[in-house]
This record gives C-alpha cells, structure tokens and sequence, in this order.
DNA sequence: CTGAAAGCGCTAACAC
DNA sequence: GTGTTAGCGCTTTCAG
C-alpha cells in the first residue's frame, strides 16, 4: 500500500481516518477524542492521543467549522498598530479570547471606511464568531452586510452613538468637556488645537468639537488650530506646536488630540525656554505609559484602552443567546491633571 | 418555498447555490467569479456580483480551504503585545501579508515555550500556509510537528543559530558586542547589568553573554546584575538602577536590556542628582522612538523591527517553491551613540 | 461509550 | 465560457 505522505505537500497530511487506522478505532472516535466531546474511555482516548502525535495529526478545523457551523475564530480590524492605544486595546482583546479558546484573525483599517468595509467582507469569509470594529462610524456596505449575515459585531473606543449590536468605549464627547472645562478653571481663555491623521481620527473629531463648544460657551476662544496629515508623533506635535507658538497671536493653552502630539509640544516649549504652563498649558488625551518619562507630568484624559478590548472580547466570547438588544458598555475616562496646566 | 432563512441563525448563510439561482447561472460559475478564476464574461460576472451583494452572501474560505487545500493565513505568534518592539514587528508582517492578500492568525506566546507549543497546534489546526515565530528556540514538539506538517516556518528576531527553514533578524551577540567595545572605548571599567522577564526574554540573554565576554576581554568587571521577574517598564529599570546604584561598590556604567528599562535607570539618575554620563552612564537597545522625548539622548542599538516584520511576511507570501534550503536573513542593528555613554 | 451514513459549502478536473 | 461530477475532512444524527 503506497504511503501518502511521500511529498510532503499540504496535501499530504494526515486525517482523522489514519490516526482512527493507526489507534484501531473508528474515525468518529477520534473526531470525538479531538473535541474532548461526549464520554470516551480513558484506554481509547489514550490511544488516540498516541496515534496522533505519531503520525503527527493535526486538527483540522476548516472541515470541522463547515461542518458544525462554529468555529472558534473572531475578526478584529484597528485603524493602526503603529499606535499604543490599538495595540494596548488588541492585547486585552487577544487575552481575553484567548482564554476563551477563540483566536483573533485581524486587519489593519488605516483610518479609512474603504479598507474596513473590504477587511469585514474578507474576515467574515472564515465565517468568525464575532466582529470587533473601531469607532460607531462605518460604511453602508459593512452595515448591510453586518445585518444580512447576523454576525454580532463589538465596537469599540466609542460610546457617543448608536451600535449595532454593542460598544465598549469611552465617552469622547465627555472627554473634550472635561478637558475644556478643567483649563476654564485655570483661567485660559485663549485656546489652540493641535491634530493629525486629517480628520480620519472620527474620536479626536469628537472630542474636539465638544471641547470647542464648551470653550466658547464659558467665554473662550480658540484662535489657532493646526492639522496635519501624517500619523501621530511627537515630531509632527513639535512642528504644529511650533507654527502656532510663532504666530503673533499666541493662545494661553493649547490642547492635543493625543498625547504624542502633546509630548512633542513640551519638548518645543523646553527646548525654547518657554515656560510650561506659564507662557503656555498643554493638554493630551490617553494617558500613555511614556509621559511619566517626561521632565513634565502632561495633563490629560486617562483612557482604560486595554479594559475596552477586554470587555469586547468577552462579550464576543459570550454565548450568542446571551445577546441583549442593544448594549453600550461605558468605561470611565479619568482626567489627569499634571504640572503643564 | 420555505425560505432558509428565518432563523438568523450562522446555519442559514446563503451560500454559492443561492447566489446561482438568483443569478441564473450553475454554482461552479459563482465560483469562479468569486475567486476571479478562469474566464468570465462581464455580463455573467456582473449578474453574479449583484446577486452575491442581495442576498448578502460572503465567500466561504472554509469550504474553499477544506476543497482546494489551501488557504490565505499565516499564523503569528509572538511573546508579547505589551512591548512596542513586538507591535511594530507585527505591523510590518500585517502590512505585508495584507499586500499578497493573507490574513494574520495570531496567538501571545508570554514568552514560555509551553504556550508557544499549544499555540502552534491550535494554528496550525487552520492550515495555514506559514507560520511566523519569534526566536529560533523552540520546544521539542514543536520542532516535531513542523517537520511532520512540513509547513513553513519563519522565525523572527534572531539570527543566532540554526533556523528550522529560515529566520530574519539581528545578531544579539554582536549587538551586546559591540555596546561592550563602545563602553571600554569610553573608559568604562565597572559595570551593571539589569534585566527584567527574569531569563525568558532568550534574547536579551544572547545579548548580555556576549557583553560579559566582551568586557571581560577587555579588562573590565561586571559588579552588579539585576534582573526582575517583571515585564519590561520604566518604573522596573528605575528601582533596579536605585538598587544598584545604593550599593557602596558603583559600577561606572550599566547596560540595560532594553530601552525602556534605561529610560528608567536614567529617570532615576535624574532625580537624584546623578550626572549622566559622568558618575554613570546609560545604555540600552533597541532604539523606540520614545527615546527622543527624553532630556538626555541614551545610547542604544538601534534594531529595524517593521523591517524583520516585513522580510518575514514576505518570505512567507512567496510561493514554496521559491523555498531555498536554509536561509539566514540578517538585518543590521547599528550604534547610536547619545549623551549617555 | 462507540460506529455508520449523510452531508456541510466549496473546488479540481474534466466535459461540452 | 460554462456546467457536471466527485470528493475535500470533518461533524451531525441516529443506531446500538
């Protein structure tokens, strides 16, 4: 009898029918063995395990979710993993679904609504048990086809609209809020903003405009506002920061849509003797890790970035039938203030 | 006709059938537009795509893999999504495997051979066409199933041995080399070592071996060594530095793991009062563009981690014939040399 | 506790 | 260019 594995080509593995050959049992008592379903005597079980490792058997679970329609894999699309914040929220996803047996299978969304509505279709080809988007914002298409397969979908970051089917987020809107609110206090009144990513940062935008609101509501004004449209770094920070600090009209304090830009702002205001907050205040979003490296502790928002994955993954990780209707899961915001405000 | 699709249930998916009869053609040809495979008239391919978009139906790559033995994932599996080093590796694979049109699988290794193992069964159970793993050391089961799959494996970061197929990254031992020259260099005589994922991080092990050896040759003495049980953080580098630096024998420089660790050890020289790098000079590795947020520049080995990523990923996007025997892709690390040393 | 039969949704191979 | 047939490797269902 020919051996089939003289190629060694993928097509040579080895299936459940040759560990059943080699463990003497049928192939539906290693299927059994291999999903640890239904009761199967120690004595076979043991003997199953044997066989497949010597003939080196892997499940297959490509046959096994056609077959059973379930399968242990979960779709996750950020915007980016060049920044902490994603990468923080994707480490308490891939803990959490981890010790609930799922793996994530993950796309990179780059900020745009084009490249999140092709990754949905192509991740929900492997007919995952779950979804975990970015943000409530998402294309026509990726609504549709979300509500025709009936996948459940986590959102995530975002709380400031309607989910789909839930969202785990903190509020952006409350955020900005916060913030204006805490530098009226200080008594600032002359503001500038300071942004990147060009408006594809829907949470950032969020933030700002309630931040503005408020601003102009307790007699503030906002006189300068510098966007670029590169990622977030504290170099690109540093160059806005110095654009506007460099225009006659200075503001008193300046707040960033994130910490990195933030950082950068601190370093052209020490590098420039200009007195934080004296001359001018600085205000970030996040919380990263990083900033207790500074020589200045920056004010800003405290996120829960890896506690929002954690609590999308255990909800995707969920019997399905625990579904309520419509869930937002909102996570606490936390401001910090530092010595730059 | 009941309709199969009441229930909403993962069970009543459209599939290829259902997109034929809507379309008016066999199923084969729904096929055959969906994975854009032999000819197709516009008139057909557009009456297929339309009737795919209405009935909502999403290709099924779990079929397609089971049928045609192949399918677009790779698994990944890394120690850590906590360090920025790993990140930004897996940026580069995600970038890359997304150009050729592969999907990442992921699993965290937390950096135990033990979770690694059960991760590459559990990965290797979706067939993917490549596994990327970090460091070329690897359990023993591991290394069994690998051959008995004959999947192809990339092993990332380390180049320091023998690759089961290929591996991509830098030479520890010359980096830890080489910071060791630098130092004896500057006069440096005395030395500190810290460290922290007390002996898991293999490759942080490679560097430190090589220095010790170095600086031994070189006339100079290793007098204290810290290592924690901790992840990787600046607030671990400060205490290990403040441990050392409180002994009544100092050492004239310390070399750090890594750079968060140094970041550390120089925020704890700071606040002391310490002049850096005239009563002790800072070194670290791997060169994370936090480094330039901080007042001093620290002297590192500056490691292309998106590049590993990207060599990697394209490796394994390649087709398998292209597979040479045992390949030793080695990126450089090169010098930075800051105001720390 | 274990086995036999049927079929999951798709693609390879070949026909027309 | 498009259709037919025969499975891919597994799980479901039902027997025993």
């Amino acid at each position: 009898m020919a051996t089939r594995r003289s190629s060694k080509s993928r097509k040579d593995q080895p299936t459940m029918h040759d560990v059943a050959r080699v463990a003497g049992v049928s192939q539906m008592t290693v299927s059994r063995v291999m999903r640890g379903a239904g009761y199967i005597s120690r004595n076979v079980r043991e003997q199953v395990n044997n066989a497949a490792r010597e003939i080196g058997y892997v499940h297959n679970r490509l046959a096994g979710g056609i077959a059973a329609y379930d399968n242990p894999l979960v779709g996750v699309v950020v915007p980016t993993l060049q920044n902490r914040v994603f990468t923080e929220v994707l480490s308490g996803i891939s803990d959490t679904l981890s010790t609930a047996g799922l793996r994530p299978v993950f796309g990179v969304s780059e900020y745009t609504q084009e490249a999140e509505e092709e990754l949905v279709f192509d991740l929900l080809s492997w007919r995952p048990r779950g979804l975990i988007l970015a943000g409530l914002e998402h294309s026509e298409a990726v609504r549709r086809i979300v509500e025709q397969t009936g996948v459940r979908v986590a959102e995530i970051m975002d709380i400031d609209g309607e989910p789909m089917s839930a969202c785990f987020g903190v509020s952006h809107t409350e955020a900005g809020r916060d913030m204006a609110s805490h530098l009226l206090e200080r008594g600032y009144r002359s503001f500038g903003y300071v942004a990147s990513q060009a408006g594809h940062d829907l949470r950032a935008t969020k933030r700002f405009e309630a931040f503005a609101t408020c601003i102009r509501e307790g007699g503030g004004q906002l006189i300068a506002q510098r966007t670029s449209t590169e990622a977030s770094s504290m170099v690109v920070g540093r160059h806005l920061t110095q654009d506007i600090l460099t225009q006659p009209d200075r503001p008193d304090a300046i707040y960033y849509a994130n910490d990195d830009l933030a950082a950068g702002g601190l370093m052209h205001c020490m590098s420039e003797g200009l007195d934080v907050p004296g001359e001018v205040a600085i205000a970030g979003f996040n919380g990263l890790g990083f900033l207790s490296a500074l020589p200045l502790k920056i004010t800003t928002t405290q996120t829960p970035r890896y506690e929002i994955g954690v609590a999308a993954a255990t909800w995707i990780s969920a019997p399905p039938e625990a579904q309520t209707e419509k869930l937002t899961d909102k996570l606490e915001t936390k401001l910090h203030i530092g010595e730059t405000t």
